[in-house]
DNA sequence: ACATCATTCAAGAGATAGTTTGAACGTATA
DNA sequence: TATACGTTCAAACTATCTCTTGAATGATGT
């Protein structure tokens, strides 16, 4: 039997350590422009915006945990990737997160669709709005996310649930869409189908962490 | 909104926390586990030694970075992978892992080491070649992974019956014996005593979960 | 209703990671 | 040698993560 136990773990352990390095959205970035090739720390910060040590620090973490390596040239260090492989490793990670969360999927698939070019609907005054009926606020979000603090008098209506549920709604009430905020499209998509089956409906401006940023209510729960 | 001052920032950020729920030995590990298919949080908790709670609480984080998906079944709660895909990165960050750290290649050594040191045999053709009879191909996972799927014409032998069950084989047919996956070492076990009893016997490269995402026929029941 | 079991939640202590700051190190040029 | 510049180091603060504990939730069976 996997007499494996104490070897295993120290495998997994290797493996996270090489995940943990990619966890991180400066290191992400660091080492997209690597897969370009071979930068230096000056330009590499510059590129990314970084301070020099904090730069510095995140390629040593990367060639810690083997995806980087190092040379000396002149006065510049310069960093490359330890192997093409990693270009594989990322490009891999890309379309897991493509699959499986909806912001990135439909960011780059309906950036430019102008689907949304209309006005969204301020903060100001929605919940007034909403708890006098004269709107339908829906959070198109995870129920899980719903569940972590929503617009007071919104409705929970994941976005995969939203065909099925087309029937609770007035067709006389304008809808208010919306979900995770600023690179969050799910809102977006909400607002079209809805207008695809006929009812007025708008996108709120922003999102929820916008919405507890300004100090709004939250409800929960 | 949805409008970024930079989408290509939020793409960084989404793939980090991809990246990020697989940055813990633990979660590594239930990933490994959940490859098998479907699992209760209690089994989890079990096979991997964490408490409840501590399993749970890794088990949500996944999920929350949509690499799990949940459902209901009575008093359980019954954790699956998402997505066939996330296989085939566990399996490239794998192969990251082990061309970039030396300690992998050095475990990988000393447990293949004499055991098994002969090359496995290729998933290709496994399965008209076992119908064809030329080679006996023994699932040696515990009985209720053989039922949730298996490669077709393979027979369920759990390791702990291997040496009870000897004089089923035919001495002059070679044995193919495969498990869990790469870091499984039922196999390699089961390969060894085969070997130590005078049959032909060799290991299936990797397990059931790559040979699921290769995409290559599964019998079940 | 009640008890039971699997799971999740909530809160707190302890550990780890990220960023900034200023100083130290190495290499090149004056 | 002295100076400049790219890089790294060290320390400190803050934020986040991990794990444990004990209670709350949800479904099941008596």
């Amino acid at each position: 039997m996997c007499k494996s136990t104490d070897p295993k773990r120290a495998l997994f352990a290797e493996l996270a350590a090489v995940a943990r390095a990619l966890g991180h959205e400066h290191r992400v970035e660091l080492l997209e422009h690597l897969a370009q090739g071979e930068r230096s720390v000056e330009a590499l910060a510059r590129l990314t915006g970084l301070s020099m040590a904090n730069a510095s620090q995140h390629l040593q973490q990367l060639r810690r945990a083997g995806l980087l390596d190092a040379r000396r040239d002149g006065k510049f260090v310069l960093y490359r990737l330890a192997d093409d492989g990693i270009v594989q490793l990322m490009s891999v990670l890309r379309q897991t997160a493509e699959r499986n969360i909806a912001t990135v999927g439909m960011l780059l698939a309906r950036y430019f669709d102008g689907r949304d070019g209309l006005d969204p609907v301020g903060r100001t005054d929605l919940v007034e709005r909403a708890q006098a009926g004269l709107v339908t606020v829906i959070d198109v979000r995870p129920r899980e996310e719903f569940d972590l603090g929503h617009v007071p008098g919104a409705v929970s209506i994941p976005l995969e649930e939203l065909d099925a549920r087309l029937a609770e709604f007035d067709p006389a009430t304008e809808i208010v869409a919306y979900c995770r905020g600023a690179y969050c499209l799910l809102a977006v998509e909400a607002v079209a189908r809805l207008r695809a089956s006929g009812f007025s409906a708008r996108r709120m401006e922003d999102g929820m962490p916008e919405w507890r940023a300004a100090g709004l209510p939250v409800a929960s729960g």
